[in-house]
DNA sequence: GGGGTATTGATACTTGGTCTCATTGTGTGC
DNA sequence: GCACACAATGAGACCAAGTATCAATACCCC
């Protein structure tokens, strides 16, 4: 599972270490968005020694490549969630945590009809959509 | 200037104690976004005895009113914005920080169309623009 | 003007992340 | 297969943004 994330990493031309393997690996098994601070404390609980640093190294280094990308919860909190690196925006359960992408879906139009009233020109977007996946809904 | 904010505090029947006018004042005093260094800095140099938390706590409460919003710089960092209390969206300057506030231009359409896809129920969203704004760009 | 209570400032703490630097481990060239 | 340059590591100091605590203060209502 954590296969894809070291391929793209091997790409990008970095090192394939041992601590890579194991944060991917972790990364891999969780499903739905992640803090920071999930991986390090599962990377302590299985007393894999790597350390803070490397796991912040490497979340940098995925979400260069696209394949992990910051998300900001509505409560302020950051998340990280893995992803495919074409542009996307991200639906987030704010119940259970899961994450759906959806691909472009009118999104221009809308940059499009906000530049005209405002004379920006725009140059990137961030749409994060929150609300409740359907498990979650039917549980309920 | 900072009449505004004020009334609003007044409004929701909070205390207008010497230090939140001070604060609102220096908040005014800015246009375009600020982060709550900024302010403490601002508070700092004029020797305005205010402390931190105080900065901090203002900007909960304005953010609670509406007044005033938080948004995630594309480089990471937090800032705020003033605003209107409806919906709507910042576009935001990434040259000189300036803001302009859209309303509601078709987001709905988009996110309908997500949770068409997806089978979420959508609750909330978030959308910011980075881009120029109409002097920078000319400036170039 | 007096008093209950919201607010304050100082300061300690937390969280999320970065920097430094001596040590280690990879991939490459041979 | 080995040696070596240099990328990557871990430990821990550091930083920035924000929160919690608490005794002292200052609003505002009467």
């Amino acid at each position: 599972m954590s296969d894809e994330l070291l391929r793209a990493l091997d790409q990008a031309g970095v090192r394939l270490t041992g601590p890579r393997r194991e944060i991917a690996a972790l990364i891999a098994k969780r499903n739905g968005h992640f803090t920071a601070a999930d991986l390090i404390a599962d990377a302590g609980k299985r007393r894999l020694g790597v350390g803070r640093a490397t796991i912040f190294r490497l979340l940098d280094l995925l979400a260069e490549q696209g394949l992990v990308e910051r998300v900001d919860l509505p409560d302020g909190r950051h998340a990280y969630v893995p992803c495919e690196p074409s542009h996307h925006h991200h639906l987030v359960c704010v119940a259970c945590g899961a994450i759906a992408e959806v691909e472009d879906c009118g999104i221009d139009a809308v940059t499009a009809e906000a530049s005209r009233r405002s004379g920006f020109t725009i140059e990137s977007h961030r749409l994060e959509l929150f609300g409740r996946c359907p498990d979650c809904r039917s549980a309920n």
